[in-house]
RNA sequence: GGCCCCGUCGUCUAGAGGCCUAGGACACUGGCCUUUCACGCCGGCAACACGGGUUCGAAUCCCGUCGGGGUCACCA
């Protein structure tokens, strides 16, 4: 049975380089029939440990990334929080004392950073040289009586060649000469992450360790504890990063301020921070930011879209394929398919994927997604009233393709207004109604609208054509005055659906209003 | 600095010696469609980091150089 897992430390946010590699262990599990793990990298000194995990397990229930053991659901293998695993960690260790695969060191901080020092003036590789190494009582006792306090360290190997056989990157080889004794025990008696981490992963029964590639060189001091250990070796594929725009660098929440440098991602944050204003969610950069996937649920991304542009962040199918279901994604991921190299996270092309699953939704699901965001502006009641919910149907099939992710939908705020609230482009309706002859033509259409037998988008459309023919000017010219007195703005919907969806008696309050204020 | 990893269009990638005068996608760009916006359609721009080998033949193999990144904690 495959068992992969993600570790996650809880930090308030889940970041999109975690969900990649989260994704890549879920595929893989998932496509092998295997199972997917959640363990939680917690500390015992972190205080609100829930509070700040919660947006990571919301974040990845969102994404349709789901567990099969870990926080929430349990498991065979409980707890799956680090912070309550500490005597496990702490066996580990006596049994790396006892059998000779660790020591307990005496040196203090300084001591160990006078030999690093002296080693970077000889130009030498450091190496603890094990000075303090205590491996008898007697020992432990004569330098516990100088005021000493011990670490417990590995006990490395000083010669001899590692081979990782990774998943992804090949046959990688580490000397072991070059590693250090580790400390895996701290003076206090808490246990380091490397060590935790190699005993977890054996009590949880991992069987592939699918990690980012920070961990390649961190690797050899974990096989040494497995093997010390007696563990099984999982196997390891090390997935490359996932970069910034336009660099090679690790993509960083920090670094928002340099990202919106770049003028794709300003866009994106820019696009976002509308909506995300305008329904009243908050948009400083510690929570609102693309680089954590609470953003793009915020905005109204969907999950689907964005874990088919991070699956092809770093893996591929083939030379043409790009549109995955998350179920043929399922079928198709393969570890030997992941490249090797950093991809840098290209805020265009996500949204070009969001667009296309976007387009491919049917009606219904549109409007699904859609509504929750006129409820939380107010534009329609919660839940929406019949007629609303109409008003809402039609709006969304005329936006067609207008409407790339959910929020977008608060684009077109004109329909759910009251006709005599509704606001103008000043500049617009400068152009069209108090400019040139678009006053008078609309004037004259606006008794052509009253005439309309049937206010259906065929019948408007022919009124509109013949008004055109009779008054001899283009169609421009009675389009935009009519556009503007509808909907205030000069871009939105096709007129005659606009039209349409207003219908006769709103229509042509809004054109007289209109009229009487140009 | 030591060690490790990586290096094909701006970006994501295809490419496992001849199928490559290097393919696809996004972006950019010219045009068409069109009542605006968006969609859609047609076209264009644009890459094998560099230098040596090996070979009849190299993006693909080898060596070196350069560049980028990671890691070297009593952090995770």
């Amino acid at each position: 049975m495959i068992r992969t897992r993600f570790a996650p430390s809880p930090t308030g946010y889940l970041h999109i380089g975690g969900v990649r590699t989260a994704l890549f262990n879920w595929l893989f599990a998932r496509g092998q029939g295997g199972q997917f793990i959640l363990r939680i990298d917690d500390t015992d000194q972190q205080r609100n440990v829930d509070e700040a995990l919660q947006p990571i397990l919301d974040g990845l229930k969102w994404l349709g990334i789901d567990w099969d053991e870990g926080p929430i659901v349990g498991g065979p293998y409980a707890p799956y929080y680090q912070s309550q695993r500490l005597q496990r960690y702490q066996d580990a260790v006596q049994k790396l004392l006892a059998s000779g695969h660790a020591y307990y060191d005496y040196a203090t901080t300084e001591e160990l950073q006078a030999e690093r020092e002296a080693a970077e003036r000889e130009k030498r590789p450091f190496r603890y040289s094990r000075r303090f190494m205590a491996q008898t009582a007697e020992q432990r006792t004569k330098f516990e009586a100088e005021g000493r306090q011990a670490v417990v360290r590995l006990k490395m190997p000083t010669q001899g060649t590692l081979v990782l056989d990774d998943l992804v990157r090949g046959r990688v080889e580490f000397e072991w000469a070059r590693e250090q004794d580790h400390v895996v025990q701290r003076t206090d008696g808490t246990c380091l992450y490397h060590l935790a981490n190699v005993v977890d992963d054996h009590d949880f029964q991992i069987t592939h360790v699918i990690r980012a590639e920070e961990h390649l060189s961190n690797t050899p001091r974990q096989v040494f504890i497995i093997e010390a250990l007696g563990y099984p070796r999982p196997a390891y594929a090390h997935l490359p990063f996932v970069a910034e725009p336009g660099s090679r660098n690790k993509l960083s929440k920090r670094k928002l301020d340099k990202y919106l440098k770049n003028r794709d991602f300003a866009q994106l944050v820019e696009h976002g921070r509308t909506i995300a204003e305008a329904i009243g969610h908050s948009t400083d950069a510690d929570s609102f930011n693309p680089v954590i996937v609470d953003f793009y649920r915020t905005v109204g991304y969907l999950p689907e879209a964005i874990i088919n542009y991070m699956a092809l962040l770093g893996w591929s199918l083939d030379d043409k394929t790009e549109h995955f279901s998350r179920q043929e994604l399922i079928e198709k991921f393969s570890l030997e398919r992941v490249v090797k190299s950093p991809a840098s996270f290209d805020p265009k092309k996500l949204q070009a994927f969001e667009d296309r699953h976007f387009q491919l939704l049917p009606q219904q699901q549109k409007i699904e997604l859609t509504t929750p965001f006129l409820e939380k502006v107010g534009l329609v009641k919660s839940p929406p009233t019949a007629d609303e919910q109409r008003m809402i149907d039609a709006v969304v099939a005329a936006a067609r393709d207008r409407i790339k992710v959910a929020g977008d939908i608060l684009a077109f705020p004109d329909f759910f207004l009251k006709d005599e609230e509704l606001p103008y482009d000043e500049a617009a309706f400068e152009k069209c109604l108090r400019a040139g002859e678009g006053r008078a033509l609309l004037s004259s259409f606006r008794e052509r609208l009253a005439a309309v037998e049937s206010f259906d988008v065929d019948q408007l459309e022919a009124a509109m054509k013949q008004f055109v023919a009779d008054q001899q000017i283009k169609i421009g010219q009675i389009i935009h005055p009519v556009r503007v007195a509808l909907t205030g703005k000069s871009v939105g919907l096709g007129l005659f659906d606009t039209l349409a969806i207003l219908g006769r008696e709103r229509s042509l309050r809004r054109i007289d209003r209109a009229l009487a204020r140009a």
